[in-house]
DNA sequence: TCTCATTCTTGGTCCGTACCAATATTCAGA
DNA sequence: TCTGAATATTGGTACGGACCAAGAATGAGA
């Protein structure tokens, strides 16, 4: 028996991030945060324990650091990287709620680039499933995800209508930490129009997905075709320094 | 006078990571890097540093930790998160000639929009240039941006045929540092298509930008039209804690 | 041979100190 | 009053030490 268990004791640097989080809240931008060194002594902690709250307050663009000035609020703090979410989640935070009907699911062979990108032989089988998923009961998107059968035996015995990933956490332990993503834009053809409800002729997103665990092993591959007219994808980006 | 001369120091946890990534690329997916504390007698410096040079080799995604096991290098180097660039550092990274046809280039004033995410008064001007951008000498986007006029005096007496960020760079000193982005798919209309080179109701990516400075003052407001059938956008995302 | 508790290894957190580099401030001199 | 050098302040880099927590390896016992 392996209790997990986990203590989820927070770190001091974490807790000193989320109290100067819900300080700069109140604060203007561009208004200055208190010195380091000030902050270690009011925090009662080190110096190195506020930069390392403040290293992780600069990653998420709430403030920005110039040496020999200070520490200031950024402009806008509601910048936000895209994250690796589930259609669950990501209509959850657009304030939609979330559908599903389930179009396909079952068990094929691992053929051509699916194969490839899962790493799979051409002997192993992958589980294929087609889902319509619906916000607010209208149709959002086409998903057509790929997961090797090797790795989750039985899902198909689960509830498919509600979140994969919740699944796979709570059910196999896999939680997909990175993906690589392309973007594309494409005419709707007639079939994939009538299901997503709008006329043919109309655009669409395509999202190629494939996640990975922390050990960078593939664990889902998904592709899906989103309506142009009601969803957009909104991210942040930063100059890459060298 | 005011020698700006940055003497570019280089400092150990920088030359470390460079070391390091010059070593991993000859290392296979998932083996084991050096503990941190041999890397740090190994190199004559201390844990503290190594564990930099490691975080940033980690944003990077060129390798991952798991606590009480190791440090190994990560499956897929390739994966790069998508960061802030000009069309012409765009077009040299996938290996085509950039070229520019300049089709608008004028003094007018803000409004509505535009002027709201600038931040300008209804009484101050922009500069708007309107460009088709070349790959290979064929068209490959329609860029439409606002600047500033206050912050670039002078801007459109420049040759606009190259790279805007360069010019803002070596004759303004402003260096966009993050930029806002929104994403959509779209059926080009007859003069768009006309201009892009292929036929009406064909389909194109839309990518809104919002850059701004360090300060996080706006500084760029783009609007791109990818001819679909040329453009993707490739990017990694990460699952977020918290 | 297998299981499970123990021990070891490894990354994660935290402290205190010291010095460097860029910016802001002060103040003497023109 | 203004200019420019000297000084103080602030973030950036670096060291060394200590202990914690999670995974890996070991070894005793069933």
């Amino acid at each position: 028996m392996r209790m997990v268990m986990t203590g989820h004791r927070v770190p001091k640097y974490e807790q000193l991030r989320r109290r100067l989080l819900h300080d700069i809240e109140r604060l203007a931008p561009h208004q200055p945060l208190p010195t380091e060194r000030d902050l270690a002594l009011r925090h009662r902690v080190s110096r190195a324990t506020v930069r390392h709250a403040l290293e992780a307050l600069v990653k998420a663009g709430a403030v920005y650091r110039v040496q020999g000035a200070g520490t200031f609020v950024a402009d806008q703090i509601i910048s936000k990287s895209v994250s690796l979410t589930s259609f669950t989640e990501d209509m959850a935070g657009r304030g939609l709620r979330p559908g599903t009907r389930v179009l396909v699911a079952d068990l094929i062979g691992a053929r051509g680039r699916i194969c490839q990108e899962l790493r799979l032989g051409s002997e192993d089988e992958v589980v294929r499933l087609v889902r319509l998923r619906l916000a607010d009961e209208a149709p959002m998107c086409l998903e057509t995800a790929y997961l090797p059968a090797a790795r989750v035996p039985g899902l198909l015995d689960h509830d498919m209508t509600g979140s994969l990933y919740s699944v796979l956490d709570t059910k196999y332990g896999i939680i997909p930490v990175v993906a690589d993503q392309v973007v594309e834009a494409l005419v709707l053809g007639d079939s994939d129009a009538a299901l997503l409800g709008v006329p043919p002729g109309t655009a669409a997103l395509r999202v190629r997905r494939l996640a990975t665990d922390q050990r960078g092993v593939p664990v889902e591959r998904t592709t899906t075709l989103y309506r142009a007219d009601r969803y957009d994808i909104r991210f942040t980006i930063a100059r890459q320094r060298c």
